[in-house]
DNA sequence: TAACTGTACTATTCTTATTAGTACAGTTAT
DNA sequence: ATAACTGTACTAATAAGAATAGTACAGTTA
């Protein structure tokens, strides 16, 4: 099961799909790999499965990962979100970079950012 | 006074205080330039005096704006804030290029995005 | 059949944002 | 001095949204 420290004001059905969906982009949770049941994850957390249930609904309507009543719930296929994920992220990005930009951030800070967090995200 | 369409699911109080922040870091607010009445804001956007008050508050504590009792709000000077600004937006958007790596999105893209936001950012 | 799975509801409780109302002190102009 | 502003500081009530509680149904698996 996946560990998880819910916090801040965020709403907890977010703060979980947030969660699996890093798992699942970053790769740590395989093509077609089953997620943990609804009611499983909603006794380790200690939270309300309908909370669960919100949460992997977002996911399935994102395409990260596909449902099968009776059987559970299994992590999408690259090819089926890659494009939708790159293209949300795109978007977000783009919100955060005009955000910056009226913030007075210019071009070059905004690329020495990216530089140092890449170089950050690589180290062991 | 500020036009402002209030909307989303963000507090009122914060949609405001983003709103107001943007005239100031963008210069449509001069320094030492009064900001409206908290009463008047209120009336005019037909929310609550309190709200209003809270984001003048957080303006304050921002460094964006001072307040004398009695006199009034004003835009505070820049050498007041500018450092502190450029914190915020700094921080804000390291969480942003983090985000994006994670999706997927390479330096090349970010750069790309970069490149095209602030290029629309100069057009009339 | 028994025990699991996802899904779909309704009702209730909790929390938080917002509103409503009042009050006080300083400023400004009449 | 007075009237009309200003910001500030509270408390109480309301509204909205998130989370919980509980139940039910249908498909799958051993």
């Amino acid at each position: 099961m996946f560990s998880l420290r819910l916090q801040g004001g965020l709403p907890l059905s977010e703060q979980l799909e947030a969660r699996i969906a890093e798992l699942i982009i970053s790769g740590e949770m395989a093509e077609n790999e089953k997620l943990p049941a609804v009611r499983e994850v909603a006794k380790e957390l200690t939270i309300n499965p309908n909370t669960v249930q919100k949460t992997y609904r977002q996911l399935e309507q994102r395409g990260l990962i596909y449902s099968l009543p009776g059987k559970g719930s299994y992590v999408a296929e690259r090819s089926q979100y890659s494009s939708a994920v790159l293209k949300r992220a795109t978007e977000e990005f783009s919100r955060a970079v005009g955000d910056a930009a009226k913030s007075g951030l210019t071009k070059e800070i905004m690329t020495a950012v990216i530089d140092a967090v890449i170089n950050k995200e690589g180290e062991i």
